[in-house]
DNA sequence: ATATAATGTGACCGTTAGGTCATATGACCA
DNA sequence: TGGTCATATGACCTAACGGTCACATTATAT
């Protein structure tokens, strides 16, 4: 967490050095981007940085809190216990074509993390915003709703879904420009009937 | 490439620097390791470095191609065009199983690649070892063959297929020790049943 | 034995990093 | 007005980095 007189700054200053730091970490890897950059785009010294901040994951967790507050907040909104689990994933596609159109520099930053195993472990470690465990403990309500057939373990399956959706919103996000949020959630929807129905489809046993 | 000076060397020398190099890249993120703590592991003084290699990524990318010499090879040798995507799919899951067994260092390895997206651009950029393509031609074939019902395009398709394997291999390397050969076999295979018959089985038509 | 080419080597270079700290500045209170 | 305290600042520290290069050593050819 930053310190308390990062919190006391006039908002004006406070907003420019949260904005460049977004700006910055959706540019580039983390651990190619330096304090020394972070100063320079904020323009404050770096005795200053250091007065707000302990380091660099400090200022990078902070962000990420508030990436993951704005994206819980928004699903929270929409989200019910009575659905099922593929009608949840239909929604939580929607969402986050939705969320990812209005802010690809908090997307940027989010997938950067999440395809950061070291990174993911580190900042996720600590406050859990998405990590598997939401996902795991959707998937543990529809085994015990009947609806599902599979033998994997939940957390197995809760990995599979999470990771899927990572590889869609990579695609998505590599194509976007050629791609329309029509398009991207036909994408999504065709993958959740996969999840459902399989490949081969259902007139087939062999 | 490394330079000749380096295949020139006494076998033992050779050996030693590839073996210390596999055992650095294998235990820790490619972009922790610099050029210092490889000669300090293989006891080769600095210059000599330069005198073999261009720079890190040289011998990383060295490395890479002996790893995916070995597993392309065992691979062709139980392959054939007669089977289909789950037959391939199943095959290839055994035999990455076996692999790494046999290889936990060039699996580490492999690993660290795989979830390392810049680095997978830099390194396979050139010489597609199993990027995706691999995986895209064996998913065209069976759209062809017409045994798959999906809409998904093609390269959709094999991304998702990859990025699974992706993470049930990450799943098994967790939990190795508590899980047998045998049983990691057995989660890929119900992984591989859900691909072909979805989650919700085939009874239920909604 | 001598000349020539290939290889080995570690001191050295410039650069950048993360982090500190003595001092300067400005706000608030007596 | 003078004193106290939070904050601002950039020069400075040490450590590590990638990379080079003049020189030492060894192998090869004559």
């Amino acid at each position: 967490m930053p310190k308390k007189t990062f919190f006391n700054l006039p908002q004006e200053k406070r907003e420019r050095i949260i904005k460049s730091a977004l700006n910055i970490f959706s540019s580039k890897p983390y651990h190619t981007i330096s304090v020394n950059q972070l100063i320079k785009a904020a323009r404050i010294p770096k005795g200053s940085f250091y007065q707000y901040f302990k380091d660099k994951k400090d200022l990078f967790r902070y962000l990420i809190q508030l990436i993951y507050a704005d994206k819980v907040k928004r699903l929270r909104k929409v989200l019910n216990d009575s659905y099922n689990l593929f009608d949840v994933l239909r929604i939580m596609t929607r969402e986050a074509i939705e969320f990812a159109k209005e802010n690809p520099t908090y997307t940027a930053i989010a997938n950067r993390l999440m395809t950061d195993p070291e990174l993911k472990k580190e900042i996720i470690a600590d406050f859990l915003p998405d990590g598997n465990g939401f996902m795991e403990e959707l998937v543990l309500r529809s085994y015990e709703s009947g609806e599902l057939k599979t033998e994997l373990e939940p957390e197995v399956l809760a990995r599979i879904i999470m990771s899927i959706f990572q590889v869609m919103g990579d695609y998505i996000y590599e194509k976007s420009g050629n791609l329309s949020a029509k398009k991207s959630e036909e994408l999504f929807i065709h993958v959740i009937n996969l999840l459902e129905h399989g490949l081969k489809g259902c007139e087939e046993n062999d």
